[in-house]
DNA sequence: AGATATCTGTAGTGTTCACTACAAATGTGG
DNA sequence: CCACATTTGTAGTGAACACTACAGATATCT
């Protein structure tokens, strides 16, 4: 018996460009016409390939959160929590101005508020930045072990401190700040970091 | 001749209900029948009143600035540039996590990223964040001006941190964290404040 | 080569969307 | 009380939406 026809299109590329719409006009934004243009397919190669357009949001999700988690490993493996903290949201000033990209996020433009049907993304897209926010943490966890950081300090609170700021940097990002307004924004959050791990 | 027939709802009590529906489900995602429903009128009664679905967001944000305004007036009349943080920091913690609202902040669950031919609505939703950090920026001058701030202190980085932090503190509270989790992100960044007025 | 299994492109499907035509209702001004 | 201006509720409008039926194309396996 036969495998059937391949598939003519790079599902990864693909998923890059859907990457792209959602980004840019979030996931209720975003339209199966303007997907499958960007992702040069017909809907039925859509629908085959990703089931539905909430299942397409999950696979770029994942693409998504791959690339993160790699560029996560870089961050925590700075040698000390400050250094890990400066250039946690130092290249998060920087990713989230690079041209090659929509300004933001993907995971905050793609909707925190969705409409009936569509409860599920804000979660899914929560989920993924709490991923961050739980690595951050266990960094800094390791980093008190090691007496890199004091006693008295707490590492949830610096992760969802830190965790705040990018997703705030997000938001202005999105509304057209730049790169050097993002980093003001992280040289000032850096010193906060100082203050609180002195504590 | 005659005046007409009056309108027989209350355009302020409506805004409010509409409010709550964009917040909760961002513009996109709300629907003409969730909103006439909220607002107990009907659909040509919302049409005449503010034109198009645009238009009643315009109205509801206009009634959003028009409290947020009367809230930052008392913010800013903290007599120290300290003090204008701490409350600004503070409240925004317990504003955005009031049972009696949408969790976050209405100007960032509204919409980051739209449809096309929504381009405007995240402009319109920047525009009234940017006025909050206007106003803090201005007031952060005048403490400059008081000696209350160092020479060396940049008015507009401060104010564009506390925005930064609040609406990272917004994206936090849309996917459940709780009043304490966002004070003690308040507390952290008061920190960064006080570190930063010391320069 | 033939049978089979999957993909692809065309051309739709029903549903839901924002929005409105229209006639009855209800007020004001003369 | 009458002419008029505006609102209200009913019942839709065309357009756009996510999604799919179907037939032809293209691969694998025997």
């Amino acid at each position: 018996m036969g495998m059937g026809r391949p598939r003519a299109f790079d599902a990864d590329a693909a998923l890059d460009r859907a990457m792209d719409v959602f980004w840019r006009h979030g996931y209720e934004g975003a339209t199966i016409a303007q997907l499958t243009e960007a992702m040069s397919i017909n809907p039925p190669s859509l629908y085959a390939a990703f089931g539905s357009k909430e299942g397409l949001l999950k696979a770029a999700l994942d693409r998504y959160t791959e690339k993160r988690d790699a560029w996560m490993d870089r961050v925590v493996d700075a040698p000390t929590a400050h250094e890990v903290a400066e250039r946690f949201l130092m290249e998060h000033a920087d990713a989230q101005t690079d041209p090659a990209n929509p300004p933001g996020c993907l995971l905050v433009q793609g909707g925190l508020a969705c409409g009936t049907g569509s409860e599920n993304v804000p979660f899914e897209l929560a989920a993924r930045r709490t991923r961050t926010e739980d690595q951050l943490r266990e960094r800094f966890v390791r980093a008190k072990a090691e007496g890199d950081l004091g006693e008295s300090v707490d590492p949830a609170t610096l992760a969802r401190y830190l965790s705040a700021v990018t997703s705030g940097m997000c938001v202005m990002a999105s509304s057209g700040a730049d790169r050097e307004a993002l980093r003001e924004i992280a040289a000032v959050s850096l010193k906060a970091f100082e203050e609180q791990t002195k504590g």
